[in-house]
RNA sequence: GUUCCUGUAGCUCAGUUGGAUAGAGCGUUUGCCUCCGGAGCAAAAGGUAAAGGGUUCAAAUCCCUUCAGGAACACCA
C-alpha cells in the first residue's frame, strides 16, 4: 500500500484508541521544511469539537506516534500542527518497492466510462480552441486507464446540423451544376467534388456570413439541413464525400498530437435512433408542442434561473443537437450501458448539458446507476480577454501553432540532429509544449493565450521536463546494466526527492477526482526541479562510495520510471534526444 | 434584466477537510561548467489578496455589501 496513506491510516487508528473517530487523516507536505517534512493539521478541528486545548491533544498524540519506526522525529508548534520527519530507512525501503514491483500505483475499482472529447465540426477547421477538448479528454482518458478503468473515447462529431446546411449551399451555389444537385441522383458519393479541405475551411466562413446577413439565404440553408435529414439522395452523398475530405485531415491533426478515438461517432449516427426513442418518448408522454416545435420541459421549481425546455424537433423539422445528444445517450446505454459518460467540453455548454441530462433521466432513458459528467473547460481568451483570434481577426489553426512552435523549438536544439530527425524530434517538442502549456492552469480555468508563451521553453514547460527525462535516460544507460538497490541516503537532496515520490499516489487519485491535469503538470515539475537540484549537487558517476552511488541510480531510475508514466498519461511522447 | 463564474507579484497562473512567514513560472538583478546533456542549479527583489464589513484561536478560502470583468439565458453547435 502507499507509504503516505498506510502512515495516515496508523494515526487515524490511534485517534481512535484514544476515543477519537475522524473521517480521514490526510498528511501535506510541510509548508516549514525546518519544522519536518509532512504536516498533520486535523488535531485543532478534533480539539474544538471536542472543546479541548490543541495543544494538549497534540502532544498527547505525537506522544503515541513516536512508537512509529517511520517516524525520525514528530514534534508540535504553534497552536496544535503536528510535524513529521520520515526516517531515511523506511523510505529507501518504500522506494525499493516502488521500483521493482510491477504494479507500483494502486488502482481504483473498475468502472465503464465513456469519455465524449474531441468534438470537431466537420467542414470547420481544427483551431487552437479544439486545443483543449482533445488534450483533455485524451489526457483524462489515459488517466482512467491507468487507474484501472474500462475506458472508450468517442470524438463526437458536430456533423449533422444547420452548418452542414450551410456549407452545401454555399457549394450549390458555386458548382449549380454538380451531379449531385440532378433530379434522380443515386449515386453513394459525389465522384466530381472539386473541393479540398482547405476549400471547405473557407467556404465554412463565408456561407456562415451570408446566411446571417440574409434571411432568405438561411431560410435555403435550414431548408437543405431538413433535406439531409429526410435522407435526400443529391445532398447525402454530397455530405458523405464532405464528411470524407474534412475526417482525413482531421484525422491526421489528431493523430499528430497523439489523441486517438475508440469511436468516430457523431451526431449524424443519432439519426437511426430517433425515430424510436421518439416513438418511445411518446409513449412516456413527457412531449409538449410548443411555437411549432416539439419540446421536453426539463425545468424545476427549484431552479434559481429559468432552465429552457429541451428543443427535439425545431420548428422547421429539423432536430437539434439536443435530441441528437440525447439519442447518443440512449444509443451508449443500449450497447455499452456505461457506468459513465463524460462530457470534456467548453464550459459555456454546460446549460445544454443540463437540460439534456434532465430530459434523459426523467424520460428514463437513463436510471441513477448511470452518471453523467459535465467536464467544462475554460476558453482560450486573447489579451483581449476575448476568445483568441489572430492579428487579421481569424482564428488560429492547430497547424499554424503546431508549425509556430516547432520553429522555435528548433533553434534549441542541438546542432547535431539533423534532416528528416530534426523535423520529427522538433515536431514531437513542440507538441509537448503545447500540451504541457496548457494543463498548466486548471481545467475550468479561462487563460490568455499567447502564441509566444506558448513557445516559452525555459521553466515550467514541457522541454524542461523532456530535457531532465532524456538526461536521466543518459545517465541510465551510462551506468550500464548492474542491479541497483535503495540502500543508503545522503539525506540531504536525495532524500528529498525520496519525500517528493511520495506524493505520487495522491497527484494522480486528486488529479482524477477533480478532473484537471494542472496538478500533474505541477508534479512533474516539483519532482524534476528536486531530482535537478539533487543532480547538480552530486556526481552520481564516480562517487567512491558504492551504496550511495547504487541508491542514487536506483532513484534516477525511479524518477525516470513516474516521468514516463505521468508523460504518458497526458500523451506527450519523449524523444530519443532533443 | 436574471443567474452563474472570476478578481492573488509587472505578466501568466497555483493554492490540498479554513492553518504557521500567501506559492510557482516568465520578466528583472546576481552567483554556479576541470565534472554524468547548462532547454540546468542556486539566490535576491517584487503582495493593503478588487474594496469594505462579519464569523473564527486562525480567512485568499466560509457569509454579507459594493465595484470591475466574463459567460449563459429554446428553433447555431
Amino acid at each position: 500500500m502507499n507509504f503516505l496513506k498506510k502512515q495516515e491510516n496508523w494515526i487515524q487508528t490511534i485517534l481512535k484508541q484514544n476515543g477519537y473517530e475522524v473521517e480521514n487523516v490526510i498528511l501535506i507536505p510541510s509548508g516549514k521544511p525546518e519544522f519536518g517534512e509532512f504536516q498533520y493539521n486535523g488535531i485543532m478541528a478534533l480539539a474544538k469539537k471536542n472543546q479541548e486545548n490543541p495543544q494538549e491533544l497534540a502532544k498527547k498524540i505525537a506522544e503515541q506516534l513516536k512508537q512509529n519506526e517511520n517516524f525520525e522525529k514528530v514534534s508540535v508548534a504553534g497552536p496544535g500542527f503536528i510535524n513529521l520527519t520520515f526516517s531515511c530507512s523506511s523510505l529507501l525501503k518504500y522506494s525499493e518497492e516502488l521500483l521493482l514491483e510491477e504494479n507500483w500505483f494502486e488502482k481504483k475499482e473498475s468502472k465503464k466510462i465513456i469519455i465524449d472529447y474531441g468534438g470537431p465540426n466537420v467542414a470547420k477547421i481544427l483551431h487552437v480552441g479544439h486545443l483543449r477538448s482533445a488534450n483533455i479528454g485524451e489526457a483524462l482518458k489515459r488517466l482512467a486507464k491507468c487507474l484501472g478503468h474500462d475506458v472508450i473515447g468517442d470524438v463526437h462529431l458536430g456533423d449533422y446540423g444547420l452548418q452542414m446546411g450551410m456549407v452545401m449551399l454555399e457549394i450549390q451555389t458555386r458548382y449549380p451544376n454538380l451531379s449531385c444537385f440532378q433530379a434522380d441522383y443515386q449515386k453513394e458519393k459525389v465522384e466530381d467534388l472539386p473541393i479540398t479541405n482547405n476549400d471547405l475551411i473557407e467556404l465554412y466562413p463565408i456561407a456562415s456570413k451570408k446566411a446571417k446577413e440574409d434571411e432568405k439565404v438561411m431560410e435555403q440553408a435550414r431548408n437543405i439541413t431538413y433535406l439531409l435529414q429526410q435522407n435526400h439522395p443529391g445532398y447525402k452523398a454530397l455530405w458523405r464525400s464532405i464528411m470524407d475530405i474534412s475526417l482525413q485531415d482531421m484525422k491526421e491533426v489528431y493523430e499528430k498530437l497523439s489523441v486517438s478515438f475508440d469511436l468516430w461517432q457523431g451526431e449524424s449516427d443519432a439519426e437511426k435512433i430517433i425515430p424510436e426513442m421518439m416513438e418511445y418518448l411518446n409513449q412516456k408522454n413527457i412531449i409538449k408542442e410548443s411555437e411549432g416545435a416539439k419540446i421536453i420541459d426539463v425545468a424545476l421549481d427549484t431552479d434559481k434561473l429559468a432552465v429552457p425546455p429541451l428543443l427535439l424537433i425545431k420548428s422547421n423539422h429539423t432536430v437539434s443537437y439536443e435530441t441528437t445528444d440525447l439519442a447518443t445517450i440512449w444509443e451508449r446505454k443500449k450497447i455499452y450501458n456505461p457506468d459513465e459518460i463524460w462530457y470534456v467540453v467548453d464550459k459555456r455548454q454546460e446549460l445544454h448539458f443540463t437540460q439534456v441530462f434532465r430530459a434523459s433521466k426523467k424520460a428514463d432513458i437513463l436510471n441513477d446507476s448511470t452518471k453523467l459528467e459535465f467536464i467544462g473547460f475554460g476558453t482560450m481568451n486573447g489579451k483581449d480577454g476575448k476568445p483568441f483570434k489572430t492579428r487579421d481577426g481569424g482564428v488560429m489553426s492547430l497547424r499554424n501553432l503546431l508549425e509556430l512552435v516547432k520553429e522555435e523549438t528548433k533553434k534549441n536544439m542541438i546542432d547535431s540532429i539533423k534532416g528528416e530527425e530534426r523535423e520529427k524530434i522538433s515536431e514531437v517538442i513542440a507538441i509537448g509544449t503545447i500540451k504541457f502549456a496548457d494543463f498548466l492552469s486548471h481545467r475550468s480555468t479561462d487563460y490568455i493565450f499567447d502564441p509566444e508563451k506558448f513557445c516559452d521553453a525555459n521553466g515550467k514547460t514541457g522541454p524542461f521536463i523532456l530535457y531532465s527525462t532524456i538526461r536521466m535516460r543518459s545517465l541510465i544507460e551510462k551506468a550500464g546494466n548492474k542491479e541497483v538497490h535503495f540502500t543508503k541516503l545522503k539525506g540531504t537532496s536525495d532524500k528529498k526527492v525520496l519525500l517528493q515520490i511520495l506524493n505520487f499516489q495522491k497527484v494522480l487519485e486528486n488529479s482524477f477526482s477533480s478532473k484537471s491535469l494542472h496538478e500533474i503538470t505541477d508534479y512533474l515539475y516539483h519532482l524534476n526541479n528536486i531530482y535537478n537540484n539533487f543532480y547538480s549537487e552530486n556526481r552520481i558517476l564516480t562517487e567512491n562510495d558504492e551504496a550511495l552511488q547504487n541508491t542514487w541510480i536506483a532513484l534516477t531510475k525511479l524518477v525516470f520510471k513516474m516521468n514516463q508514466t505521468l508523460l504518458q498519461i497526458l500523451a506527450i511522447e519523449i524523444p530519443n534526444r532533443m
